[in-house]
DNA sequence: CCCTTCTCCGTACGTCGTACGGCACGAGTG
DNA sequence: CACTCGTGCCGTACGACGTACGGAGAAGGG
């Protein structure tokens, strides 16, 4: 298996892939090409959002797109390079609303919202980027852009925005992640939580022993019960958004009011 | 490649490994075996450790322990029950400090900078834990129970202690992950800042257009220029666990104080 | 016109996880 | 003691994967 690094070999063609090489002409040599990267990408993009992301290989999308396998590397150096321009075609297309006069905390919902729509719509996209952080491409920058100004007016330094949006964006990738996990624990069991429950019962008592692990089995079965499933998305994400949103509130809280320093 | 899941196929052989299952009696009637699962998951943990989890492959772990290839699968079901093994095992071996009259917040910094330390202890762990859910292993059981320990007595019911609980390991696994990927990318680039810079130059002028993008190009210089690298695991450590306090504290002072409501 | 250069693709290599079936061991049974 | 048969071990092989390599053919430039 081959490196998931971006940009190796020569200097980044990547980043020219990217951007649309303004160097490159539309005067060619040989034969005209079938297809175009855009086409690739949208292809990839709609092979993983239908089969997730394992079903996203070379030969797959080459037949999807209708070329041979080995065609592909001729527009895209190798794997990684095209999960960079998938990713970074996503980022583009995301909406990017005007922030106006609304409150920096509605502000920031907006921008967590966002991301989380988009990784509900993507769940692939919790494994991309669990893998390599996103290139500097368009979309990365069109969305680093917006997200940061969305701190217009907090009171925030330029080092401390920054921080805040990673933590915001940790959260909801954090989040939505886990959420993906959930989903998919409960969807490809083929067992209902029954007969798993019963199969397994002889060790099930061993785990859930309320006199070794009393918190964690009061709390699992409390968790439990409280929601449908094991774990609720739903409540999670209001806890983590409202805790993420007060803790960050603490910060720019202090900077508005300075008299505290 | 196969699917990344545990237990399937028989009702959940992997809680038996978990939990050593007890009506496995030492009498058996081949030839005794010769390696052991213990040994088995601690020779892929060095392996993982050493050179990374792309290493840990079957045959390489069998190798290291002495026996053919398809004889680990003698051991183990498969590579996933091998990794839930791996991270179970982690779990159990974490420490596990008494909380005695800490405050809240030094016992939650506590469990936060425990898990911190386990994940850069093994970093291929964040790696692990995207692909898949930890199973219900003891490991997981006693990791879960001292962690939900450090929120007696903050006020919390089960369902908030355990929402809380997950946020607050979200952020350290997001800030972990991040950390990973950044130590990643200044290793193997194999090329200097100034280097990289002046290869792409052409492209990354369009990329740090001042006029496009004047919050992240701006922003973007002020975090590369206030630490060494372009970011920095220390700064986002702190920063991102004293807004998670915050934000937590928010809640269990609102608890603590019931006027309020 | 030829020649260069580019696209496309068939074949193949090395890697992975793992299914299958044979072999050899040794405890239980007669 | 001999037999049996459940069991651990392993050699081989299959079907994926990413991709290196080299050849065939198409189009623009001299």
């Amino acid at each position: 298996m081959t490196e998931r690094e971006t940009g190796r070999g020569e200097p980044s063609r990547t980043l020219a892939l990217l951007w649309g090489d303004p160097s490159a002409g539309p005067r060619r040599k040989g034969p005209g090409r079938s297809v175009s990267v855009e086409q690739l990408v949208t292809s990839a993009l709609a092979l993983a959002d239908e089969q997730g992301l394992a079903a996203v290989t070379m030969r797959a999308l080459a037949e999807r797109v209708g070329v041979s396998a080995m065609s592909v590397y001729t527009y895209v150096p190798g794997k990684a390079e095209l999960l960079d321009l998938m990713v970074d075609a996503l980022y583009l297309a995301m909406p990017r609303p005007a922030w106006r006069s609304r409150s920096w905390r509605s502000r920031l919902t907006g921008v967590a919202e966002a991301n989380r729509d988009l990784l509900l719509a993507h769940p692939w996209l919790t494994e991309v980027a669990a893998l390599s952080r996103p290139p500097l491409g368009p979309g990365l920058m069109a969305k680093y852009e917006h997200e940061l100004a969305a701190f217009d007016g907090t009171g925030l330094d330029d080092v401390d925005a920054d921080a805040a949006l990673t933590f915001l964006l940790g959260f909801v990738q954090s989040h939505c992640r886990a959420a993906h996990d959930a989903a998919r624990a409960t969807t490809d069991s083929a067992m209902s939580d029954a007969e798993w429950w019963a199969a397994n019962q002889p060790v099930l008592e061993r785990a859930f022993d309320p006199e070794a692990y009393p918190r964690a089995v009061r709390i699992g079965a409390a968790a439990g019960e409280a929601q449908g499933a094991a774990w609720s998305a739903g409540h999670a994400w209001e806890f983590g958004l409202a805790r993420t949103l007060d803790g960050l509130a603490a910060l720019i809280d202090a900077q508005a009011a300075p008299e505290s320093r």
